[in-house]
DNA sequence: CTCAAAACCTGCAAAAACGCAGGACTTTTT
DNA sequence: AAAAAGTCCTGCGTTTTTGCAGGTTTTGAG
């Protein structure tokens, strides 16, 4: 995937008060405090591979998606870049301070996503105002750091073929695809060795041997999955508490 | 390190008002929240190497480390266990829910460990009234999680014997121990190596290696860091932004 | 539709990591 | 102080992963 820097695009959004997006933690604030939001909130449409933010660049509030997908990335000096996090509608990006910091990590659209920007000390305000609404970012927090930690321990003790497996299944409850007939999977094989911590080669590999099992399906580059369960079943020893949700 | 069922032991810890321990978040509460919080928290003393909680058990509060260190642990079918996090004083242990859920990791003391623990909704009502308290454990599970997902990274693109070498900066952080003349790490081989997520033969082998470099010298079992700088100019290639700090 | 660029697949050899086994060293127990 | 138990070190063969190379397929622009 190529990065592009860019400018992103202010975009409509509904505001707070009417927002259809129900996974919004937004939407645990009052009355009040969602009108107050949805009047200084900022709505930005940031392009397909372009940054929310990048690795190194102040922070200045935190990104909810409205609606898309983006991957939290981060590189290391060799250049080799890693997905860490895979968010998808009403997910956080980044984070809030009072102080001046930077984001040790990069946040990329992975397609055309609205989001919603609150600036730091917005931020702020609704969770002093809105209890409900900083238990419910907190939740967030600890939920993600749970799964973070839970895919530390995968991922330190899987084989390559189990981590690319692992990637797929990611993907899936990122992106929230439920277990209907088929689902399909868009996604360059670099893309998925960046999530699984390995290399194309490994990916195609694994690819191709879980089309010989007949568990996966290809048509072209895109990747369907055909027996969802069975996937599953190879990652059974690891799963035994639900990274996955 | 064996790991027993045992009970916790009642201990006692001065009152939130006036406790020494200044990392603790606690600290961000009014006056009167302390009191409150003083008078209601309960106070456990926990052996070494005993469960702070273990995983599959209903969360009934979080628990705040007053003094000593845990790790966060989690298990595979094949009863392998890794160490998913260190936590020293101050650090929040769990998590706090209003729901009926069960902690999908454990945490295990790994000297005698003094906790507060804050039940579910003492835990809230804190947040609910205190807005700096409920921002900094936001701070907190946030940077964590920054921290577990730069974890991530890094061990995904590191060889195995920068991963050991990773470990022990990361006991060094976690635990605070400042750059002074010598550090002393008391960890078997195969504590670090459930840290580094290799096996102590590996752990033998670079702790060798950095003995013939004389990074490193040893006491018994013990060893002893005797070049910081040197240790972390080997992992430099992935330290642009700072994972430890 | 055609063609060039990009992405993908797979064989292979080199490198890395694993894990057993046996001996050395430490710690704990008696 | 000696014995026992536990931990650590290291050599070695096996397994796994890596990364290149070259051929094939897919994609997207004109």
């Amino acid at each position: 995937m190529r990065i592009q820097k860019g400018n992103v695009l202010n975009t409509s959004i509904p505001t707070c008060r009417n927002c259809p997006n129900l996974s919004c933690l937004i939407q645990y604030c009052d009355q009040e405090a969602k009108a107050f939001a949805g009047e200084n909130k900022i709505n930005y449409l940031i392009p397909k591979d372009q940054y929310v933010f990048q690795e190194g660049s102040l922070v200045l509030g935190a990104y909810f998606i409205f609606k898309g997908k983006a991957k939290v990335v981060s590189n290391n000096l060799q250049n080799r870049q890693q997905t860490v996090r895979l968010a998808g509608d009403g997910h956080i990006l980044g984070h809030m301070t009072l102080d001046k910091e930077f984001y040790p990590i990069g946040a990329v659209a992975m397609e055309d996503t609205k989001v919603c920007f609150l600036e730091n000390k917005l931020f702020f305000q609704l969770i002093s105002n809105n209890p409900k609404f900083a238990y419910q970012v907190i939740r967030f927090y600890s939920k993600e750091l749970r799964k973070s930690e839970l895919r530390n321990r995968s991922f330190s003790q899987m084989k390559t073929f189990e981590k690319i497996v692992f990637a797929f299944l990611y993907i899936c409850s990122s992106f929230g695809y439920t277990e209907k007939e088929k689902i399909l999977i868009d996604f360059s094989r670099a893309e998925i060795a960046a999530i699984a911590g390995t290399n194309p080669e490994q990916v195609s590999r694994s690819i191709s041997l879980l089309k010989e099992k007949g568990y996966l399906e290809s048509d072209g580059q895109k990747i369907i999955i055909t027996d969802m369960p069975k996937l599953k079943e190879l990652l059974s020893p690891y799963l035994s508490w639900e990274i996955l949700e």
